[in-house]
DNA sequence: AATGAATGAGCATTCATTCAT
DNA sequence: GATGAATGAATGCTCATTCAT
């Protein structure tokens, strides 16, 4: 018989005080084995925690929603991380490679560099029904709290960031190589208002709660987008 | 002899604990008598926490920081205000009011709309020489924050965003209607993206403690603007 | 014009906060003319407190509710009393004189000791119709909490009690001596019988919020009182 | 080894700030082994704190209090309690527990329903002697003092006294049943009279520091009972 | 005599973290 | 590897009291 509060084969069996949900292990462990019970039960420490980092913040998330929200022990937390910053900064990284993933799988769909790049706008117009984005960007997010309060997650959003900025700049560059898109495109200036008006729209969508903010900003973006075209 | 705690011709003089520092009463007071000393306080109270509110955050701003950098004690700040939430909501109307009366005041020496415009992009790019944006957008800071957990403030945080796309939706409108803004320039659109863009750009500037990113989105913000020009 | 605050010809005039209400001073105050003004307001900072004393005990009532009931100001109760224990005394006696003088004036209008005597059951059936007594009676509140905790009120509250067994125990001498009560009645037991009897039956009515067992104990005290006849 | 401030083989180890006394655990605990840790040290909270609530009331007892008189930190009785009504609310049940045990206890011994009731005198006649009623009927300190203040107390109070009162009904009507008591008694007033004068005298005894008023009324209502007889 | 701003110790409660079991 | 009891510093807030005005 399974020991109550343990992960078992991938299914979470503990009920915390009144919840008496059972909550399944996310489709990640199903894909591939994790070599030991420790690594599973730390990427689903992860996943849970992570939405709730991303809606709460760091400061705002306790170790008792932690609990919550996975089920688990606080010791049995502590035994998988060291400490509550430990769990933030891989709840981030969670986050972010759940945008970044859902992006490259699209963009892989794509023929041409500037359809590529339409999955930008179409992705942020429809972020309130991914569920790693309805919360906010969490870039954003993080770093609006991070700034002073938490050096090491402000490092780690801006190094999503960098990384956001890279891969557009890299679509730029091969579009200007292989003539796909006019040779005299300011790809820094590009690639900063590409991010800069999503992550600005985003924050107007949350803020007031409406869309056409978002959705006036998301059709100038694409239309600047085709009008990179050769 | 003034009673040591008080806030005395303008000039703090308690010291608490370890910190010796004296505060000298912000400009505000000197400009003109406040009607009752309690007022001067609330005042004094908003000025020294609203950076702090805007750096750390609601959840991340403690009693204890609010006592540090006013140098009064809990007593004190609670016989003023009626709790933190209240000292937040009104450190938050200081912040965006600070923006606003800055720019505001610039406007006014702006002959023409298009030139009331461009007060934006040059007052972000020298964001950093502002004490009141030097830590960032106060919306973008609080509205982050602020969702779910604090409902009041996100409603403040939302009703400064609508008081400014509406400052900048009638500039627009003035300007078409007396010829200076071509009459097809789309409003809601136009005024989407200047918001969006400077948030979004400001919050690259903070993540990465770099101008550049900053200065491109500028850029570009500043050729549209005289793009409008009829 | 009186100033604001002040107590003027017997009327209170401050409005504390949302607090609207006019409050006259108690008819006491138009009996006879006090000396100063000092003396009134005492008095009436001990006729509006009371009441709260007697409902909350010495611990439960705050200054503030001190402030609220009264509509005075924390340092105008400071500058007629001590302390909050000082006023708790006060109000204390002024609870035990209340109800007091309304059983000697009764008993006045009675003719014989007997008759004297059966004022207690009838005014303790009737105590919720008496606002001095509606919240219960002032010793038993006092002398239970007051416990060990406060030791000066636990004096006060013993003080009383004795005051009324020997208003007692002289009503019964006095009616044995004028030969009409039995001349071997046991004066202390018949005394601790009543007042023990009265103080129990009351904390059972306020227990339960039901009149039956009161009026059970009530009826049997009215038996014992008409059996002492002689 | 023991961790200092856990509850160790029924012994309390830690000693908190200036506090050096070592407590044992309660007799309780060495009767029969208890489920859990958690369990234990419930108990022991209940054990310790009982009295002080007893003697000082609700709002007169302090977490420091607590802390105090059970050795344990805030934290250790915050893990154990929801807050401190929970505490307080089972500090009671344990408190009237303790009586009413005694009483049935002594009861069980006796063969006749007049002797069993002859429990009740005899056992608030010495009071003083039996640790959970030296400080007062816990029925009559709760009630007077939640009274309004502490809804939840003030029921737990006025259950308990229902509950006493029905055990003496139980047994008048065992004793007019098996005909040891006269038919024709006043279940409901006789019922009234006892729970009535035992309280009413205890606080008699505790408000004047005498024994002799309380032994008065215990004497009287030995003789009471004993006229029960058929 | 009365005000009201300020005090600071104290309040109940929650926090992230530890560690014997 | 996980548990859960315990820690104690820190949290937001209220208290009775003081005193310059």
């Amino acid at each position: 018989m399974p020991r109550k509060g343990c992960i078992h084969y991938g299914v979470k069996i503990k009920l915390i005080k009144n919840t008496d949900r059972y909550i399944l292990m996310s489709s990640i462990t199903k894909k591939f084995e994790m070599a030991t019970k420790a690594d599973r039960t730390k990427q689903f420490i992860v996943e849970q925690t992570a939405s709730v980092f991303n809606v709460k913040g760091f400061a705002g998330t306790s170790l008792t929603d932690m609990m919550e929200v996975t089920g688990l022990t606080k010791g049995s937390i502590y035994g998988n991380f060291k400490n509550k910053d430990e769990v933030a900064v891989a709840a981030f990284e969670h986050n972010f490679q759940q945008v970044s993933n859902y992006i490259r799988g699209k963009m892989e769909e794509r023929p041409s560099i500037i359809e590529k790049l339409l999955v930008y706008p179409e992705t942020y117009r429809n972020f309130s029904k991914l569920s790693f984005l309805s919360n906010g960007c969490p870039i954003a997010n993080t770093s609006t709290e991070a700034d002073d309060t938490h050096p090491q997650l402000k490092e780690k959003a801006n190094e999503a960031l960098t990384y956001w900025r890279n891969s557009v700049e890299k679509l730029l560059k091969a579009g200007i190589k292989n003539d796909e898109i006019k040779p005299d495109v300011n790809v820094l200036e590009f690639t900063s208002i590409l991010t800069a008006l999503i992550q600005g729209a985003m924050l107007h969508a949350k803020s007031s709660g409406k869309m056409n903010y978002l959705n006036a900003s998301m059709n100038y973006l694409e239309s600047m987008i085709r009008e990179l075209k050769n």
